[in-house]
DNA sequence: ATGGTGGCCCGGCCA
């Protein structure tokens, strides 16, 4: 199975490449964050008759995730389903895809250090977590999104660079490195240990031509599945050319287990 | 050099 996960800055301003991207690579589950469309907005239609069944969690302008699967999409759910109170942004949105229990998710971004959006990031992370520690066991989990966490030194271009800064910070990547203790494997680290591989490169500046780069968007997977990866992916290209988004495309080959 | 670019949608806010 290719599961891919893109944060698309904006379904309606990268639609056209989001459909190109399709057609060329044909993943099986495609995981996009930061749709920016409310429910009703979201081209369903459009992704069926590409052969995709679609699930979307979207809130309007801002935020907003889905998941496209042509491989079955059973048991969708919007948000946190443990019992608590509704999230205060569509950030969410789980379905099962071939037998792989599949999250979208678009992490908070927490700004700065000292803004009340990094508490709520690091209360998103740890509803999360308690959320995961319920999860149904014998069953493999696929966490893929953007995490807005950098969860090593060697994730950023330039560590100076971050100093005092949101996604480095160590209640972040404490947070990360929770998910890894619950049995989530970070599987584009565990195949590539080299540095230099980011997934977000900032619009402003030159930054992807000059490499200053950022590796936040994550797939993690646990159980068996975990063992069954075969490649894992980091497409360039899609952030490359016309109109890209400001995050390209991480794909990986997986196996429910 | 707290700039720069691109999304929201038209005045700034957010990434």
């Amino acid at each position: 199975m290719k599961l891919a996960t893109w944060n698309v800055n904006s379904l309606n301003a990268r639609m056209p490449r989001v459909v190109q991207w399709i057609e060329e690579m044909e993943p099986d589950v495609l995981c996009l964050q930061e749709t920016k469309l409310a429910d009703d907005a979201f081209p369903h239609l459009e992704f069926r008759a590409l052969g995709y069944d679609t699930v979307h969690h979207g809130q309007g302008q801002w935020n907003g995730v889905a998941i496209l699967s042509r491989v079955g999409l059973d048991d969708p759910v919007a948000g946190f389903d443990d019992g608590g109170p509704p999230d205060r942004d569509a950030r969410l949105v789980w379905a099962t895809c071939g037998g792989l229990r599949v999250a979208s998710m678009y992490v908070p971004n927490g700004r700065e250090l000292t803004d009340d959006h990094y508490t709520y990031k690091l209360g998103w992370l740890d509803r999360l977590a308690v959320l995961l520690e319920g999860r149904t066991p014998g069953r493999s989990h696929a966490l893929c999104g953007d995490f807005n966490i950098a969860p090593g030194d060697d994730d950023v271009w330039d560590l100076a660079a971050f100093v005092d800064s949101t996604h480095v910070s160590a209640p972040e990547r404490a947070a990360f490195d929770r998910l890894v203790g619950l049995g989530f494997r970070d599987v584009l680290r565990t195949r590539h240990p080299d540095a230099g591989l980011y997934t977000y490169w900032d619009y402003r500046g030159g930054a992807f031509h000059k490499r200053q780069g950022m590796r936040i968007d994550h797939v993690l997977v646990d159980g068996a599945a975990a063992d069954t990866v075969s490649f894992v992916f980091v497409d360039r290209n899609a952030r490359k050319g016309d109109k890209p988004s400001d995050h390209t495309v991480l794909m990986v080959e997986v196996e429910p287990a």
